[in-house]
RNA sequence: GCCCUGGUGGUGUAGACCGGAUAACAUGUAGGCCUGUCGAGCCUACGCCUCGGGUUCAAAUCCCGGCCAGGGCGCCA
């Protein structure tokens, strides 16, 4: 199949774009073939772009042979340029179409195709990521990726408002920083280095400059976990703010997704619309649970979870049919969560960490940090940890590090929600788990 | 890592329990008919039993193992 150059053609219109007033106009339109229906005197051929889709109407009476045999030759998904004139055609899908002067093929599309790219016949979501480029034509996949985008755009646009400073950290480390997750040893040079699980400490030492500081990014986890709700590589959306607690970024992240799904459902409706979510809007405040209610309500549900213990998944979830909607669990044990937590004054045996559950999913956890020295040290003892090889990060607490408070937040999770989806890897482009390394 | 379920044309499914004959359906692809399709329609053709071993006269079907996938769990500061 001879391949046409792009030359000096450019676009003039999306899809969209062809309205009623451009009438009789000569446009050049470009995008991919969606399908070519052929009637015997009349060709249509249906060209999707970023727009959206729009007929190319080929009488053939009123149509070169050339171009008549041009089309015939097109196959599905194949990138093409159409240059035409836009006619209004009351039996057109949108009564308007393009009825073609000239048509280049940029690149043809091989047959049979992977999969079905307008979604009518099933795919497998792992038939659909090993060829994730066709999959993402498919309506339904590209809806959650425009939600995905919006998200950013309304995140980025709230923290802004709220005095946030976006920051970018290093995502190679030189040591198992933290207690907890295992972590990618990767090869720097003549030593070893590791892939940052987080940029909490960052963060946290971002504060006594920036006062609040933001960071949308990938995080590292080398967990072999296998589940619909967990990646190797995730996107996680994390704050910090100096002079606040606790209950102060709680109020934050309430207000966060509170106005992420409100402006999701209207500004991403068409999206919703494709993906048939009907999306609930949480109502502020949301329940605050103590650790020790949470473990009396399930109790009472006949799941018993010790004391000191974090939430199995069955209980994360049964707690989410217990209480519904979007929640916090509060007043956690002190030894079930990180090192840097702030212990309670009065109760040092819990400390001051959230967690915020949607329906059992566990969205984002964060807390009041420690920020004096001493304590800190204690804390990193108490886990087993060696203060020594924190040493880099302890400094920065002998120079007036302010008290700070800060969360992190799952995008993808937040994003299943939105979107309704049960498999984390719907909403990542190219996820990464305990097997895909491609593509 | 453990448990359960599965792997059939390019894609998605049926057949399998209860072994046997031309492996079915939808979509797709190729060709044909048709001047208003819009999930076009109609006709013709093409294309499939995950790999290895076992049982049997005979295996897509029963058994064992591998690999892969889906779900559940574990793990997950």
């Amino acid at each position: 199949m001879r391949l046409d150059e792009l030359g000096d053609w450019r676009r003039t219109h999306l899809s969209n774009e062809i309205t009623p007033e451009l009438a009789s106009a000569e446009v050049t339109l470009m995008g991919s073939v969606v399908d070519v229906r052929d009637l015997g005197g009349i060709k249509f051929l249906i060209l999707r772009d970023a727009g959206g889709t729009i007929q190319v109407t080929a009488p053939k009476a009123k149509t070169s042979r050339r171009i008549l045999a041009k089309i015939d030759s097109l196959s599905k998904e194949s990138s093409i340029a159409v240059r035409g004139k836009v006619v209004t055609a009351k039996q057109a899908p949108r009564g308007m179409e393009v009825v073609p002067t000239d048509i280049k093929l940029l690149n043809a599309a091989i047959t049979p195709l992977p999969l079905d790219p307008t979604g009518r016949v099933k795919a497998d979501l792992d038939t659909r990521l090993d060829s994730r480029l066709l999959d993402l034509r498919r309506p339904k996949t590209m809806a959650i990726f425009k939600i995905r985008h919006k998200v950013l755009q309304i995140v980025r646009e709230f923290l802004v408002s709220k005095g946030f400073i976006e920051v970018n950290t290093p995502k190679i480390v030189a040591t198992a920083t933290e207690s907890g997750a295992a972590l990618f040893p990767i090869s720097y040079f003549e030593r070893e280095a590791f892939l940052g699980q987080s940029p909490q400490l960052y963060k946290e030492i971002l504060t006594g400059c920036f006062d609040r500081v933001f960071e949308i990014g990938p995080i590292f986890r080398a967990e072999e976990h296998d589940t619909t709700r967990h990646l190797n590589e995730v996107t996680s959306v994390d704050i910090e703010a100096a002079f606040v607690t606790q209950e102060d970024v709680m109020r934050i992240l309430e207000e966060l997704i509170v106005r992420v799904f409100n402006r999701v459902k209207q500004r991403c409706a068409g999206e919703l619309k494709v993906l048939k979510h009907d999306l609930k809007e949480p109502n502020p405040p949301f329940p605050r649970i103590t650790y020790g209610e949470a473990l009396k309500k399930l109790d009472d549900a006949g799941v018993k979870v010790p004391w000191g213990q974090d939430l199995p998944t069955p209980a994360e979830r049964r707690l989410g049919e217990l209480v519904g909607g979007t929640f916090f669990v509060v007043d956690w044990p002190t030894e079930t969560k990180p090192f840097y937590i702030m212990p309670h004054k009065d109760d040092p045996k819990l400390c001051c960490a959230f967690d915020l559950m949607h329906e059992g999913l566990e969205l984002a956890s964060g807390g009041t940090r420690i920020h004096q020295e001493k304590l800190l040290i204690k804390q990193l003892r108490q886990k087993g940890l060696n203060p020594k090889r924190f040493e880099s990060h302890l400094k920065n607490y002998r120079w007036g590090l302010p008290p700070h408070s800060g969360f992190g937040l799952g995008l993808d999770r937040l994003v299943m929600v939105l979107t309704g989806a049960k498999n984390i890897r719907e909403c990542v482009l190219f996820p990464r788990d305990r097997r895909r390394l491609v593509p």
